[in-house]
DNA sequence: TTTTGATAGATTTGTTAAAAAAGTCAGCCA
DNA sequence: TGGCTGACTTTTTTAACAAATCTATCAAAA
């Protein structure tokens, strides 16, 4: 990846901490770099020795978090051999994802049109690597004859995360609502578990 | 309902028309009364005449158009018995009347605080009778022995729709783009009758 | 090589006056 | 007298512009 001195390394991942947490409690366009500097006791000029400019900061922070997430989602995923158990946990892990950086996602909302195009290439990956991850286990399970044979697995695992989405956001904009309040929460979690089962059953022969 | 002469019914008509038509392709906030009242070679006091005020002549004309999908709707879902070619009707129904109101509905999607909560009255009703048309001929193949008894149909009608509501969501959010495009609409069409054919099959024997 | 203070240039914010819109009302007229 | 209007008041939006804030740069210090 990035070639560089440890101390530099040091250094960037300190700013990428520091910059996520006003990014996560104060979002994109509310968080300036004197503000992060400030909370490092550094210049903000550093800041651009490091990274060229704000919004490709923003960028690398997403980077970090989508990394984790997805080292998480992996590590607990490639033990899971059971479909539904494996769904439940990706609905469940990416759900939190969501949750715990709501505000670091506020550009997405607003439509902050000037971040760089590279971000998108950031969520594509998240996707392409989730979708890897439960076609694998769906394959398996074809494979062991739990479920019948398809012609496109990948096309069943993408039909199923969209519905499962879909459980989430009718509950939410029905109401006035922005975000799903946690009484709400087990009422979705109910929900994609019926669902999840309905759909698998109808998987098998 | 209203009370009133038949002359004063006609005029309330033609206002509601002549409304939509401007909300429908200027929106709510770009709409004004003089406008509406211009269109009609009324005077503005007029309106205030029919209609307490701005806000509660939008929702008039939300009612009504409401009411005309519900009707087109009710008449057609009525003579239909196979549960997938009533989702698929219902389905494809809704999303017209979404696209084809397109800028009728801004005030949703910017939120237009000032608008009286009777407009989720009407949201609320919507829903209720889609359930239950669909609930209805659930319960009828149900009882017909097509697909196998549950405990709450009206839950899995609600799921089910959730999930469709989700494809569309889905495929949308992911590129930036706000609105599907016309070569989207016929990937959301397929990807939904796939979906409905493995939740029917789902919930047979 | 890493860090900074000073500063230029761009963007946002706050202010205020003018314009446009919503909403009211006394009275006209068929 | 119910339906309608023009003229009016009040509220909201827009435009212009100055002040403040913020991004980004750079020469120079550590």
């Amino acid at each position: 990846m990035s070639v560089g001195s440890d101390q530099q390394d040091i250094k960037r991942e300190k700013i990428l901490e520091a910059s996520y947490q006003r990014f996560l409690h104060y979002g994109y366009s509310k968080t300036t770099m004197n503000e992060i500097a400030g909370d490092l006791s550094l210049s903000k000029a550093l800041l651009y020795y490091y990274f060229p400019d704000k919004s490709q900061l923003y960028v690398a922070v997403m980077r970090k978090i989508a990394g984790d997430y997805l080292i998480l989602l992996k590590s607990r995923l490639e033990k899971i051999t059971d479909l539904k158990e494996a769904f439940v946990f990706q609905i469940n892990t990416h759900h939190d994802f969501i949750v715990n950086n709501y505000n670091f996602f506020d550009s997405f909302r607003l439509n902050e049109q000037n971040l760089p195009d590279t971000i998108w290439d950031i969520v594509s990956e998240m996707h392409q690597t989730e979708m890897k991850l439960l076609s694998d286990i769906f394959k398996s399970n074809v494979d062991g004859g739990k479920i019948r044979s398809v012609n496109n697995p990948d096309e069943i695992v993408d039909l199923l995360l969209d519905a499962l989405h879909g459980v989430r956001v009718r509950s939410v904009s029905h109401k006035k609502m922005r975000f799903p309040q946690k009484e709400h929460l087990d009422e979705i979690h109910a929900k994609r578990l019926l669902l999840i089962d309905i759909f698998i059953k109808g998987l098998m022969y």
